[in-house]
DNA sequence: TCATTATTTCGAATATTCTAGAAATATAGT
DNA sequence: ACTATATTTCTAGAATATTCGAAATAATGA
């Protein structure tokens, strides 16, 4: 991944809501949620969620189907996955803990 | 990690200049560098790398330390991991990769 | 004290994001 | 066609972020 598209998915779950939104998104595995659930879990007028929502779509870490009457949100892993070894390859090498941990790694 | 410190973190590495600022330090290692070092290769006026690097510093992702007349800027690691740590385990769990790789992780 | 270097703080303009009500669109059932 | 449900798009005000020149602060040395 290139340091641009990383710092834009990670402006895009800087935000509480739709770090909300993408978690709850992950818990609920590849099937994902249609947005309605995920307002009932999280309580935001549905302009507002909607907007965050199309947030996500745009960064690309979710994706929408509609589904008859319902649009099924579900998270990209894939990108996420890609994201992290970002960090983890750009942003937390090159050095080790100060103080291994031998049982929790 | 608790949700509102990570999107916090998230929103500060979210922006592409202070993403580059906080990857060159990781770069740099523990030691970190100075902000003089930082500006000649990010080319950003001074008072705009002052201000995202504040940024960084109040979300504790990096932290300052006056050496003579320059001020000494590292990375905090353990806080970086956390937040991975909490990217991987609230965002990233439950599923297993649609094409497990065996020779590329 | 004066000059120099390193960096921050101030201030103000510009841009972007957030929020949410109202209206519009899409789908399904009668 | 009409009604109900699900969700988006429109719109606009408020809040926040970005940018950077100018001035201020901090440290060093002559």
């Amino acid at each position: 991944m290139e340091i641009l598209q990383a710092a834009r998915c990670l402006d895009k779950l800087g935000n509480p809501t739709r770090l909300e939104v993408f978690r709850l998104l992950v818990k609920a595995g590849r099937e994902g949620l249609p947005v309605g659930d995920i307002q009932e879990h999280l309580d935001v007028p549905a302009s507002t969620l909607s907007h965050h929502i199309s947030h996500l779509v745009n960064a690309g870490l979710v994706h929408q189907e509609r589904e008859g009457r319902v649009l099924r949100c579900r998270p990209d892993f894939e990108l996420m996955q890609a994201l992290i070894d970002f960090m983890t390859e750009e942003c937390c090498e090159g050095v080790e803990p100060a103080q291994p941990k031998r049982d929790a790694g």
